[in-house]
DNA sequence: AAATTGACGTGACCAGAGTCACAAGCAATT
DNA sequence: AATTGCTTGTGACTCTGGTCACGTCAATTT
């Protein structure tokens, strides 16, 4: 579907940018809609194109090479996601695919890249993105060295919650990953993830409110916990 | 130590530059020795330099929040370390250590950064260097999501193997990594490592050849075992 | 030469995570 | 209302990988 320029100056990358670059981009744009469960982008292929997100839910999953998935982040509206194509012409490493219907925008590769070199704003967010992806994967990684698995979940729950919460003493996760979805992204079983979820919410820890919502009550308590100076 | 341009000229990074560029580069450069496990770029702190290695060996560590050290990846002479500071202003997120002695160029954050905005040469590498890098942490991680951690084992010997060997039947790895190293990259313990080695060695699959060599016999049984195709 | 250090090897034991099987609850669809 | 599909909850059993406690061996230091 045709894209106009209002619609990519909805993007925070794009939203700097004048006017008339917009319209250039615009030709190279195409809005696609995916139900959920669909792919997005595709791992092992070499991508043209970076994806924008306009609404819905993206998550990012490594597939291991015997078939499981791992689940690595999440991509929300506003955000964009393949942008190593920008790089170099190496395949995407991993798949990304619709958690809930999402429409994205898929913006060319090479007009895009133009445009970062000559934007010094696009190419500091686009390093700035990368730099933080780095960062969000080792801390993902360091999660994994866990060798306690209900620490592992108390931080990624702790991961999970915006940033601007964590001064406070209690928070919330919206929408929050399933137990199947938080279970590939640590590498345990879901079983295994409801049994922390059921020691959390006995200790009035953490509690479902309907489904679309986790509160946590005592985040001091969480954070405790995720740092292992207090065990399940 | 002071540090000339034709030192600095010996970095991939910076060869290309012009004599002029790295003449003004050489002021804001240091040459600094490190021993065998010391710490050569600090977790959590903003650095304001980017370490290139001259020669020794480096490795990126990552400190789990109840101590235990995870393995990330290594450095080698020529290549550099630290970079993230060129995109913003965060801390570092892992810790690098020297494996050995090593010897390295410490080089201001924000002269080299200026350099890296005017010259395309130099942003082109870094900017691949970072997508590589955001590829490498996916391949290791998805390592770390094999259950079968024989499987996981023989991914990383994989992984260590010089790309240009990935084609014929039989490679070598030189300097290979302690059992313990290995074990803390793909987070499980010292005596698993060993006893998967054991299983690899009597099958005749790997061998080892003196203190600094490990010599993949059967490179395809290898892979096999990697891709979880046949079990150990 | 003796002592020290660090890497590797190996067996025994056991906590803990995976797996399986099944049930219950909820939402969307027919 | 019934059906379907997905998520969560729970118990029982299994088995694997961690831990501990040793040895061995080579290199380095004293």
């Amino acid at each position: 579907m045709q894209v106009t320029p209002e619609l990519l100056s909805r993007f925070t990358l794009l939203k700097p940018l004048p006017r008339q670059v917009l319209e250039g981009l615009a030709p190279h744009a195409s809005l696609v809609r995916h139900a959920r469960r669909e792919v997005v982008v595709r791992a092992g292929v070499r991508e043209d194109r970076v994806c924008f997100l306009f609404e819905g839910r993206l998550q990012g999953v490594g597939h291991t090479i015997d078939g499981r998935e791992v689940g690595l982040y999440f991509v929300e509206p506003g955000d964009f996601c393949g942008e190593l194509a920008l790089f170099d012409d190496n395949p995407q490493p991993e798949f990304v695919i619709a958690t809930a219907a999402a429409s994205v925008v898929f913006l060319a590769r090479n007009p895009l890249r133009e445009v970062m070199l000559n934007s010094s704003s696009v190419s500091n967010i686009v390093g700035r993105k990368l730099a933080e992806r780095v960062r969000q994967m080792t801390e993902q990684r360091t999660l994994l060295g866990l060798s306690n698995i209900d620490q592992r979940v108390c931080g990624q729950l702790y991961l999970l919650i915006k940033d601007g919460q964590r001064q406070v003493e209690s928070g919330e996760i919206v929408n929050p990953p399933t137990h199947q979805e938080i279970a590939i992204m640590l590498n345990i079983s879901r079983e295994r993830v409801t049994r922390a979820f059921q020691a959390l919410q006995s200790r009035r820890i953490v509690r479902r409110d309907g489904p679309g919502r986790l509160v946590i009550i005592d985040l001091n308590s969480l954070r405790r916990f995720a740092r292992g100076e207090e065990e399940l």
